[in-house]
DNA sequence: CCCCGACTAGAGCGATCACTCTAGTTCTAG
DNA sequence: CTAGAACTAGAGTGATCGCTCTAGTCGGGG
């Protein structure tokens, strides 16, 4: 009663690349199922609701993938100016012969609002939920509450927003930028002042 | 013989409306014609390379818009820190009924690398216009040379980045605390130290 | 007046879109 | 073994895609 599992999965794993890619209006269904290798048949059996059901499936499931490497970075470095340097060395590695750099989320995402709320919806969740990661490790770093949320999302704006440039420029010297920047960021923090003040 | 120029310029404004709000795939030929109230004839008239050419202009035409006001900001302000946050306060201004804020070039750019090249390479342009705005007001600050590029890059990274998050979570939030991180960037900025060393 | 180029209107084209539906195959339970 | 559920294969559907093409309107120079 798992056989379906492979082809499911490969729907979304290829799902994943080409909304990484492309974007969701531009991925079509043709280009999927031959990409993926899976029959038009097994797509609307495992997914019901159609291309659109399936790339919610595919957006939360590279949310996690992403998650759990800022994770990983975060919990394996000193500080989080430092993860968060790690994390960037990991995203500027072209990784499985990808064409481009970036974030897996952030193409669906800016064209979701108008075309798709529930993929606005799940593109937010992931957002926030790679805010809240960088936010905790802030507080173990000892910054002051009310000055986590701010940092935190500036430090994730300065992420995607380098990975944005880095993708359109295809200069992954924007990422080193954005890995200075942020020790400039989390090292002049309100830490040090506000423990002293 | 300027009876033309009314269809050619409501084109190109519908065109970069619509590609801010959900990029170029999304943007049909249908909607465009029917929100811009020009006929199909006069789309291939102004613009024999179809959508794709008109989408150049139009992104082209924000570019230039998005410089106009980041000069603006720049130059009116004492540092580049201050012109940089009354930038993302215009930005945070909801101008004209749209539905959301953000760049108007970063969804058709993101979409861009593989689905149209030449896209691309106008986007990215835009990007450099707009990164050397920042870097010459950098220069004028008195950064020192070998800073002004990296600041610049990591500088319009935090904007793009804030106004993609603004966009997909609908909480202009993230625009205020990109202002705040603009001027802690800048300020912890390598030009006072570097007179002194 | 005629003429010619600029411009517009919109029918029509093949290709492709997401999706439905039916028939067939493969697995598990009893 | 059989029954039935899970899954797959792929033809077929109507709608919509970007685009071409023809017919027509408009305005100024001869």
């Amino acid at each position: 009663m798992v056989r379906d599992r492979d082809s499911r999965a490969e729907l979304i794993r290829t799902m994943a690349r080409l909304l990484r890619d492309q974007g969701y209006t531009a991925t079509g269904r043709a280009q999927l199922l031959a990409e993926s290798g899976v029959s038009n048949g097994s797509l609307y059996h495992h997914f019901p609701g159609g291309m659109e059901e399936l790339a919610e499936a595919a957006l939360e499931a590279s949310g996690l993938a992403v998650a759990n490497a800022l994770r990983e970075a975060l919990d394996g470095a000193p500080d989080t100016a430092t993860g968060i340097g790690r994390f960037l060395d990991v995203a500027a590695r072209p990784v499985g012969g990808q064409p481009c750099p970036g974030c897996p989320i952030a193409p669906a995402a800016l064209e979701s609002p108008i075309i798709s709320p529930r993929l606005r919806t799940v593109a937010a969740q992931c957002f926030d939920q790679w805010k809240d990661l960088i936010a905790t490790r802030l507080r173990a770093d000892g910054w002051p509450e009310h000055s986590v949320a701010e940092a935190a999302s500036a430090t994730l704006a300065l992420i995607e927003g380098a990975l944005l440039l880095a993708r359109v420029s295809g200069e992954m010297s924007h990422l080193a930028h954005a890995k200075r920047a942020a020790v400039s960021l989390l090292a002049a923090s309100p830490a040090n002042s506000d423990k002293a003040g």
